[in-house]
DNA sequence: ATTCTAACCTAATCACACC
DNA sequence: GGTGTGATTAGGTTAGAAT
């Protein structure tokens, strides 16, 4: 079990994301003039939609909702815009605009749990691979019957979870052999 | 070749349940 | 109060398609 955890770990050092994670993108989806008219539409009138307005938007343009939000992310990286992300900042203040309600920062989309067995599906797998391909990625969602987008955050939340666990264990080990050296 | 941009990544953080 | 973990963000990289 434990060699099993260090064996990942390595893949995860020794092969770089460029080589290992990219050589099974999904295939390049291309928006149609009508679609990009409506999102780029949307996106000027909120950067930040909720998890209901990208549903909404999902349904309008007839996509994936994670390609909507692929999609915002990406025109909010490349493309100015004049909202802040940062906390709410009046809490109890309440501003007059009743209109929009849904998507008050509070608008994720519901936190999947996944169960132990499912769980159990995507630790293996990804001690197999910590960067699948979409078609292992799909496989995988087909196996246990969630989202594909779902699991790939999956993989993304655990990949970072067992860097900073492998960089504090580093931290430590040096925290160590400093004290040693200096006691000796 | 260059340009544009979807797909993908990391790092940090939020949210929220649980103890 | 901390821990665990799914969801979201900013910001950077990779690669496919159009120019």
């Amino acid at each position: 079990m434990a060699h099993l955890m260090l064996l990942s770990s390595d893949l995860l050092v020794s092969l770089s994301p460029e080589t290992m994670a990219t050589q099974c993108r999904r295939s390049r989806t291309s928006f149609t003039e009508e679609q990009l008219k409506i999102l780029v539409q949307a996106f000027s009138q909120n950067p930040y939609p909720g998890y209901t307005a990208k549903q909404r938007l999902a349904v309008e343009i007839n996509a994936e909702e994670s390609r909507i939000q692929i999609w915002f992310q990406n025109r909010r990286a490349r493309h100015g815009f004049l909202k802040k992300p940062k906390k709410n900042v009046d809490p109890s203040k309440d501003h007059a605009s009743p209109i929009e309600k849904i998507q008050d920062g509070t608008d994720r989309r519901c936190r999947t749990s996944f169960t132990s067995s499912q769980l159990q599906t995507l630790k293996n797998a990804f001690t197999e691979n910590p960067y699948p391909g979409i078609d292992s990625r799909e496989q995988l969602a087909e196996e246990i019957g969630v989202p594909e987008s779902r699991v790939q955050i999956w993989f993304q939340n655990r990949r970072a979870r067992l860097r900073v666990q492998r960089k504090r264990g580093l931290e430590e080990a040096l925290y160590q052999r400093q004290n040693q050296g200096q006691d000796l």
